[in-house]
DNA sequence: GAATAGATTGTCT
DNA sequence: GACAATCTATTCT
């Protein structure tokens, strides 16, 4: 019995040559899949945020800013644009739309469906916990994503994304980029309502106004 | 529960 | 040399 058969083959290319905001909506609630020689580990995704370069400020695209960090994104669609930040973590990316168009969507949260053993020995904690992989940076770990990765062809290979149980979706503006002005501020962050490992729930909500009641 | 600081290194100025 | 699409531990309240 195969595990890795249960779980589906990947996603077409024509699922990720879409607009990002439709991408980053449609990735919520499909499965995350690595086929690693330690074991396979999988998750359904709970949380995605779309980041859509040049224009917007906070992606690493802006300003059509091609980089070797960023070439991927300036390439064909449905592979991965993986990088690195703060020093110790790994995030994971689609690259969506059309060649030439830098925009990616960021993986931000998954609920773990397949190998919760080996994420568990990955990550160094319990598998109950939801700090498994509720964060981009958790789950990277959790799944064994990290500079291998980077520009992966998510149609054919060991990383890939299936069809998984669509839930009820909700949006909110994106996590850790207040430097970016008023892009930070739009709506362009998906996650599962009510799901325990979205990473941060309740979602960002404006501050409320002290002067009201 | 919320706020804060420290960790640590690839990437770009 | 500065900074970052984060995570964790610690220190408040």
């Amino acid at each position: 019995m195969s595990r890795l058969r249960d779980l589906g083959g990947p996603l077409p290319r024509s699922f990720y040559a879409r607009p990002v905001l439709t991408v980053a909506r449609d990735c919520i609630g499909k499965l995350l899949v690595h086929v690693t020689d330690d074991g396979v580990a999988a998750g359904r995704i709970v949380e995605a945020e779309a980041y859509r370069g040049p224009f917007d400020r906070a992606a690493h695209s802006y300003l059509g800013r091609r980089t070797a960090r960023t070439e991927v994104m300036f390439g064909p669609p449905g592979h991965a644009y993986v990088f690195f930040v703060y020093g110790m973590h790994w995030n994971f990316n689609l690259v969506t739309g059309k060649s030439g168009e830098p925009h990616a969507v960021l993986i931000r949260a998954l609920e773990p469906v397949t190998g919760l053993d080996l994420m568990s020995v990955r990550r160094g904690i319990s598998p109950e916990r939801p700090e498994l992989t509720n964060g981009p940076g958790k789950l990277c770990q959790a799944l064994g994503i990290s500079r291998r990765e980077y520009g992966a062809d998510l149609c054919q290979g060991r990383l890939f994304l299936a069809d998984g149980e669509r839930r009820r979706v909700a949006r909110s503006p994106r996590v850790g980029i207040d430097y970016a002005g008023a892009w930070a501020a739009k709506p362009w962050r998906f996650f599962e309502s009510g799901n325990k490992y979205v990473s941060r729930f309740p979602p960002p909500r404006q501050k409320r106004d002290p002067a009201r009641t």
